[in-house]
Formats: C-alpha cells, sequence, structure tokens
DNA sequence: TTTCATGCAAATTGTTTGCAAATCG
DNA sequence: CGATTTGCAAACAATTTGCATGAAA
C-alpha cells in the first residue's frame, strides 16, 4: 500500500510555477485541458501529463480545489479563491456569481447534524434570464 | 440543434423492465457497470451498452437521479419523487437524503432577484462520515 | 552525481456510437 | 410490416503511466 509514495518535497521547476500562476490568474474553476491550453499559446508551454501531475499534487497538497463537472470531467481552482455559486443561464448561458453565507451554514449544520465532518458542497442554480424570456 | 431527436415513446422491452426491477430492488447508488455486472449474473442479462443508454433515458426523464464519484464515475439511483439533495461520504459513498426548504426558497429568491425564471438547483455535500473517520 | 520532474506516446478506464440483427406494436 | 431497441465491437475522451532525457539539489 506503500508503492504509490512519492518524494515528500516539491521543486518548484519552471513548469509548476507556469501552472500554479495560471491557476492564480483565474479565479474560477478549470479543467486541466484549459490550462494545457493556455500555457500552450503562451511562452511556456507544459506538456499535458505534467499539468495533470502537477494539479493532482496541488490537490493532496490542499492548495487546489478539484470538482467534478457534469459529464465527469475534473476541474480545478486555487483554494483561496472566495466560494461562491453560480446562477446559469439555460437559454443563452449567462453567469451570475452568487455567494451565499446562508447556505454555507446550512450545509454545515446538516453535516454536523449527521456526523460528517471536513465538509464541502456543490450549488449550482439554473434559470432563463430576462434577456432570453422576453423575445 | 436537433439532430439528437430521440422517439418520445420507451418502449417496455425485457432489458428495460430488468434495469429498472434492478435499480428498484437496491435503494442505493450504483454504477452502470455494476447493474450490468448484476443482471449478467441473473436470468437476464442486458448488454451494458443497453444499461448506460436505459440509464441515460431514466435520467433524462427523471426517474433516476445520477450524480459522480470523486473520481468521476456516474452513479445513479432511483429517485424518490420529493426534490432532495444529497450528502455523501467522500470515502465509503454512504449517502443521506437531505431536504432543504430553506435552500429552495433561498435559490428561488436568488433567481427572482436576478430576473431568473423558471429555476431549478443542483447541489450536493460532501464529507467524511463518521465511521470513517473512526478508523 | 543522484534524485526528482518532464515529455511523449502508449495504456487504461468509463462511456458512447455505428450498424446489422432481434423485437415490439 | 416498419420503427425502435439490442448487442457487439470499434470509437472516444479524459486521465494515468512507463521510460528515456533534462533539470534541480
Amino acid at each position: 500500500m506503500t508503492s504509490t509514495e512519492g518524494p515528500r518535497t516539491m521543486r518548484p521547476t519552471r513548469q509548476r510555477t507556469a501552472v500554479v500562476e495560471a491557476m492564480t490568474s483565474f479565479g474560477d474553476f478549470r479543467s486541466a485541458q484549459d490550462i494545457h491550453d493556455l500555457l500552450g499559446r503562451g511562452s511556456t508551454p507544459v506538456g499535458l501529463a505534467t499539468v495533470y501531475r502537477t494539479l493532482n499534487a496541488l490537490v493532496e497538497s490542499g492548495e487546489v480545489d478539484m470538482l467534478r463537472t457534469e459529464d465527469g470531467e475534473a476541474i480545478y481552482r486555487r483554494c483561496s479563491a472566495a466560494h461562491h455559486h453560480h446562477l446559469v443561464c439555460r437559454s443563452c448561458g449567462a453567469t451570475v456569481e452568487v455567494e451565499g453565507p446562508a447556505v454555507e451554514r446550512w450545509t454545515q449544520a446538516i453535516a454536523d447534524e449527521h456526523g460528517f465532518a471536513d465538509v464541502s458542497h456543490t450549488l449550482e442554480i439554473f434559470g432563463t434570464c430576462s434577456s432570453c424570456r422576453v423575445r
């Protein structure tokens, strides 16, 4: 079970830095492939496998948050970014970021109540925005 | 955009029934592959592709709930009528159904506030259940 | 120089699709 | 019969892994 052992240290390489900076530059969730593409276009191309390895390491070390999109793709976000949710228009895709202290508290409470620790959650709201209703 | 059109009716075939019954027999989340294996052992083998197609259809029609496990696998469960959310253990996968009138109201309010109509939402809570913490 | 990280390409895994044969209405 | 569904295998997409090479310590 100790087969998956890895080094305890993480070398500050050029590509590792590039990934971290990319993650820092945009605060929201992106897929590994997005990040790879982004870096590829820039002046610091990084191999896709490396992007994956780096992101996994960052998740492991708690510096990055990972969650799954509806179709199973992993998306990552720098952890420190303020936690918020999205209100998405089904029709045009417009997105509004919303915060919900109440929801945060509620989920925490529910989890406590059932003896769950180390709580996190995902919440997305879908609807039809006013512009799309009019036309 | 109408390319993915399908028939509006769903024929009650032997395999479709088998899948639905399997879903009914156990109340918790199972992967498509689990269901396929299960049926394969029994007297009513159903092709894996068919299991997937059937499950997708059921999710589409709202008879089945689908969510993603930490590693991106889709898991399905027959869904009870009432709208509810899930509290899922990251480690062992145990799930608790929770209701959240407050959340329902909150999402509605947020949507209204931004001029969105026809609102729906998804919310999943993740954590580590007490049994898994103990060990 | 020794160890860890990178890149590439090949290997895996979960899921979807094309198409001929079986089945339902 | 005619339209839909099934099964199988091939196609796919996201992610991981093996291995030789390059860069830190």
